[in-house]
DNA sequence: ATAGATGTTAGAGTATACTCGAAGTCAAGA
DNA sequence: TCTTGACTTCGAGTATACTCTAACATCTAT
């Protein structure tokens, strides 16, 4: 005899809610799971890999509409495989993207923490243009030269 | 006498569209922008340095909302110091949780994109349940211990 | 047998961040 | 002067991803 988990047991196991779980399949992301009788949903103990992978692609910024493609392939088994690893293969380049853009973003909150501490210490956001051209750190320069790049419409090559 | 860039100019250097330019002053983002006689945004030199700390907040994944905080803080000069490194700082700590979360997602995809390959190889997405226990790959057997987890409902500590 | 918890659907509502269209104003060159 | 292009506001529309409500069905424990 086949143990089945409800909508409940699933929103309680996963942290997705129910009405969040039905919104998915409305999209047609769980497609997979079974219905009783009277209609309702029977997740079993096997639906919990493409479930997770679906959180996994969602945690990684694949919109609903591109999930749905996913397991639309899914759902066709080996004939796809070949499909499903070009999808996961986009999936991490753009991966690879966001976390080098959120990176870059990191080395400038991290400088604007420092500057921001530079100047409470004067009490003055503009320190710096008060001091000899020599003694201005040249983080200061460097974050300067950006707002120049960023006021002339430099673009960044990769 | 000064120079001014029009909206269109800022458009065109900074990658925003006019349109979204003016949603963000509409939103609060650009209180520092003057106007001409006749109502047109002029933007100086100067106002460049906010609007570029405006795309990094974006970036960073902070929302409208908070950048408008941060924007009014801005305005009332140095006696907001504190507040905005504590914002900043804030928004550090955010950067790297979204950047470990990704990094996690980053080598789930890399292990299904080496599983699926694996799985072409064969013919079959379930190749390694008809393989002897002692043959499986342990990246596979871990994985499997991942969903296991999530099926049972088991949370991660940080 | 009945109460109460949990399930179902359809559809409306919310939040966020744009994105666009209409109607009108303004400034510079032919 | 007039045309043209860029600017203005206001408000509506779009896209995404939920989130919730209403009305009803069903299952479970006393």
């Amino acid at each position: 005899m086949k143990k089945y988990y409800t909508i409940g047991d699933v929103a309680a196991r996963t942290g997705i809610s129910a009405h969040t779980l039905r919104y998915y399949d409305k999209e047609g992301l769980l497609s997979f799971v079974e219905r009783s009788e009277s209609g309702k949903r029977l997740f079993k103990k096997e639906d919990f890999e493409p479930l997770y992978t679906i959180t996994v692609l969602k945690k990684s910024g694949m919109p609903i509409k591109k999930i749905r493609e996913f397991m639309t392939l899914y759902l066709q088994g080996n004939k796809t495989i070949h499909d499903r690893y070009v999808m996961f293969n986009d999936q991490r380049q753009s991966l690879l993207e966001q976390i080098a853009e959120l990176e870059d973003m990191l080395k400038i909150v991290d400088y604007k923490c420092w500057y921001f501490q530079e100047a409470e210490k004067r009490g003055d956001i503009n320190y710096y243009q008060k001091l000899p051209a020599e003694e201005v750190d040249p983080r200061i320069i460097e974050f300067n030269k950006i707002v120049d790049d960023f006021r002339e419409g430099v673009i960044k090559e990769d």
